[in-house]
DNA sequence: TATGAATGAGTTTTCATTCAT
DNA sequence: GATGAATGAAAACTCATTCAT
């Protein structure tokens, strides 16, 4: 119980490389959300993360590379949290109620908002960014699925769908609505809500 | 007959001048769908276009200036259609099933997505971006909102919510499918249509 | 008589730009003689060529593309008077005694010496530049050949071998001479001169 | 038979030095003939070498240190064969034909024929460079005498000039002659080996 | 003694913009 | 009105060298 991976005071040298790295891929992942993927600088990366011009250039192959790893690593720790708070909720509505209350609380001015939109629209152009994205999104219609079916098995949703389809859409909608409240901040969403629960409740 | 506005044998200045920033304006609208808006470079719209380098900066104030009246009048004019089929549907469904079988066409890699994608997401760093795409999504969900209201009438759809929030909800799940699409092509859009359909009709 | 291709006063603007391109391929071509192929930089040759860093960029495609045009053209260049030197001269022996002349007189110190011998360096590794260089030599090669014929006409050199073969012995002579030289600067080229002659008039 | 120098289990510290010492030599040398002096990088050295980044600057002063000492030992061990065959050849002729026979045999493509040529190239701007470089050539142009002398004394070269003479003329026909074939291969090598011959038994 | 992470000066390249014609 | 040559600021990238361990 006395393990400790940095064996003492001082840093070894492969620690700091490794926080340098760190530091380096959340300013980039930052910096995507914020300015665009397109108008990322390496200057603008170095300096946010407080890191010389070289560093960038000696831990990454180069600018592609490292948007690229940023991206997947930001977002799959972006979708880390949403992913286990499906899995905590008691059921679907639950779910979505919170999520829309994360919406309405400014959720969306939220860094990782930016650069999942970002990146799912890189991904269109470059296949190894859809690939991780993909799975987790996977893996985040897997637990609403669970949730669906849990649901449909207490009566509180209609069981003549599929479970699974009825998670994809579920799904779907939240980000659609997502979409929606970017570009119209005065969007409905209580109208929204109020149908989804008459809809899902099975009219 | 011979005196039309231009129709004769050469076309007089200021309709060469329109033409030429026509054409650099599609070739900008498509160059910030296949490439990104941070990628896109005056030198390529020119190539494009077909026009020489100068006639740019002669037309428009600058790169900001063009891609903002590029996007606004590409998407603008990509949502023309969608809102088009939207207002001539005999019902939700017709519509909903209509635009799903779209994505399975193929319509996720018609360039307007893309442009689209690009515009919404610059939208939330560019404010002026912004209005024109939201009013036209206002219009998008006030036409699906007379169709629901037509269904409603007719019983086809549970009349308990206010049309509005139904329209709202099927716009978002669109717009979301279209997302969830585009990084997994793999998605099972029948289950989700078919869940859509239970829902819709009320269980 | 009269013919003016600058056609009065001002320089047009293409003529302007073919002065720039001209002025940035010869301080390439100086620059890579003084310097060596691989250390010659952008830089030196815009501060030497005296205009700004964009002009070689404008002009040329690259690095590569920009030493290679340089260095094609220059060497041409200073292949030209050699050539001329052996169409002109009388005889071989007065030729060979001008060059080595040409050698002990400073010839060494020539800047088209040091680029002629970084092109040979670097054609092995890049054929494009091999070709133009070729073809110059075999062009010398010939004016030789025709010098030997008259000598062995006249009797004033063995007409055993054939004449080509003679020509490319004494030109591959003069370079070789000038190789040793540029190592060995007391090399005695008095007794290397006589021994030619002595060798061309058949002992 | 196990207190020997080091040739037991575990080399000494000093001789694995010496064994990365040379390994680096060795590399550097080997990529200045490939990719050209001034497109050396340390760190291609090192993977070249097979040694970590670090055992170059602990090992030599700098990058100008390390490519000179390894020009002139790479430059010297290239010039050791045909020093000694130039010694060890009955006469002239013999030499002069097995040097063109290896030239035949593709000796042209032989790593250290581009060495010598960039170190020769180089020392026209390093005198440090030139002094072994020189004195070597000259090691050869005496070993070539001695060969001539020998012959003249049999009669089977024309005794005119000085032996001397003779021997620089063939030693720098042989560069001279390599020169001509990196920019031509096609050259008529047996036609200039005829002329040869026929010029030096006296016509 | 030996290593390799880190640095930053220097290099090439791109590109929006200007402006003379 | 229209063009495209020219410019220089800014970007990405390379790489020899330093230095803590």
């Amino acid at each position: 119980m006395t393990k400790a991976t940095g064996q003492g005071t001082r840093p070894s040298s492969a620690e700091q490389g490794a926080a340098t790295r760190k530091a380096i891929l959340t300013a980039t992942a930052a910096l995507i959300g914020e300015v665009g993927w397109g108008q990322v600088t390496m200057r603008a990366i170095a300096a946010r993360a407080g890191v010389p011009h070289g560093a960038i250039s000696y831990h990454f192959q180069g600018k592609d590379d490292l948007l690229r790893q940023a991206a997947i690593a930001g977002t799959l720790q972006a979708l880390a949290e949403p992913l286990a708070m499906a899995q905590a909720a008691g059921d679907v509505r639950e779910m979505f109620e919170g999520t829309l209350g994360w919406f309405a609380g400014g959720g969306l001015e939220d860094p990782s908002v930016a650069l999942l939109l970002e990146t799912v629209r890189q991904s269109s152009r470059d296949p190894s960014l859809r690939e991780p994205l993909a799975t987790e999104m996977r893996r985040f219609r897997a637990a609403l699925t669970e949730l669906v079916r849990r649901d449909q098995e207490q009566g509180a949703i209609t069981a003549d769908p599929p479970a699974s389809g009825t998670a994809t859409v579920v799904a779907a909608l939240l980000d659609g609505l997502l979409l929606h409240l970017i570009l119209d901040p005065e969007l409905d969403l209580q109208g929204a809500a109020e149908a989804v629960r008459t809809l899902l409740r099975g009219g």
